[in-house]
DNA sequence: CGCTAGTTCTAGCAACGCTAGCAGTCGTGT
DNA sequence: ACACGACTGCTAGCGTTGCTAGAACTAGCG
């Protein structure tokens, strides 16, 4: 049925073409410009045909963005981690790496962990990707964790840079200090003693 | 002029039964159920009258409520301080406040942080509330800087603090371990040696 | 009592996410 | 070869959003 495969292909093209013209709207203009209508006419079609790939509507469009972002994280993080020459400096680099992915994507973050999503955590049906970027932090931590658990430790590095990450894409720190706070950050979290 | 007396206090007392509202309204069914008509519905006006008293529409109401929730956490943090009884817990009393001060008051927090508003920080104009909040935490990282920058270890702490209210509440770390992960970040940002 | 100034409301605009139902097209079975 | 059936994408429209123009009403003053 070569007819069906060419439908199939182009399907899974325009999916394709939804998802990234949607991040590169929402990275030109922010996620409040990206409108069904606006996406619809950027890839010249109807509004409908929207929910014919995203039955679940916009978020579940903005879930996809963030998805392709997890797994772009993830990317980084490998890339950073296999760049590691010497011991004990994977957790800098594997930070350095998430700040700048932040920075670099912020719509794509934003799709990531501040917008509503259709995506669930902690669920039967979370995909891979989600977890993915988690381990690859994790590798890096473990290195550094000492007597504390790793798996708490990991999920403080990811929370204090995503809160870093937060605070300063709004304006709510010192301009200018940015690798001075992740610098301190890194000194502090990666000591184990009380010193 | 007694009668415009009697206007401007029933103005101002619109004016804080709007705030009131909008917060009750959203810490019950979250912000996204706080519409302008459900708002004016509530407090027994119409639409047009929340411009005359917030000219830049709803984002200025959200700021409003903000603004009272920044007022609300410098106390619960000077509380927090006051309350320290032997030196060196500050910090671990002023990081539960903040984080017990989050989980308490999402909506009000979401205000604060999450939402789009009309407060500008590091501004002229900025509402001295702001900045108190900010020094409230300072005077307790100071105890702990040792030879860091108190005011990047300041930031360090907000951003931890921050990252990990955002990342727990949207279900994104493990369920019962918020007080291990709390305890594990001030352990360590709290330890200036590397060992 | 009538004028003026200020206040609040009714009504409506444009834009939003989303959907029902109609055309048009394409593959299939006889 | 041709009519049927399924499917695809469109037009049009619903209900709701934030916001605003202009009418209608109220209250104070001469």
């Amino acid at each position: 049925m070569p007819a069906r495969d060419r439908r199939e292909r182009e399907y899974a093209e325009r999916h394709r073409l939804i998802i990234a013209t949607a991040r590169r709207l929402a990275e030109a203009d922010g996620w409040a410009a990206v409108t069904t209508r606006r996406l619809a006419d950027t890839i010249e079609y109807s509004q409908p045909v929207l929910y014919s790939h995203f039955r679940e509507g916009k978020d579940a469009i903005v879930g996809a963005v963030a998805l392709q972002g997890f797994e772009e994280l993830t990317a980084a993080l490998r890339e950073a981690r296999e760049a590691t020459d010497r011991p004990g400096t994977a957790l800098h680099r594997a930070a350095h790496a998430y700040i700048e992915f932040a920075v670099a994507n912020p719509a794509l973050y934003d799709a990531m962990f501040v917008l509503p999503t259709t995506l669930r955590f902690a669920h039967p049906d979370t995909p891979p990707a989600l977890d993915a970027a988690y381990r690859e932090l994790a590798l890096a931590v473990e290195q550094v964790a000492g007597d504390a658990d790793a798996e708490t430790l990991t999920e403080v590095v990811w929370s204090a840079l995503h809160g870093l990450v937060g605070l300063q894409r709004s304006g709510r720190l010192r301009p200018g200090h940015d690798t001075a706070r992740l610098d301190l950050l890194l000194d502090r979290l990666a000591s184990s003693g009380d010193g």
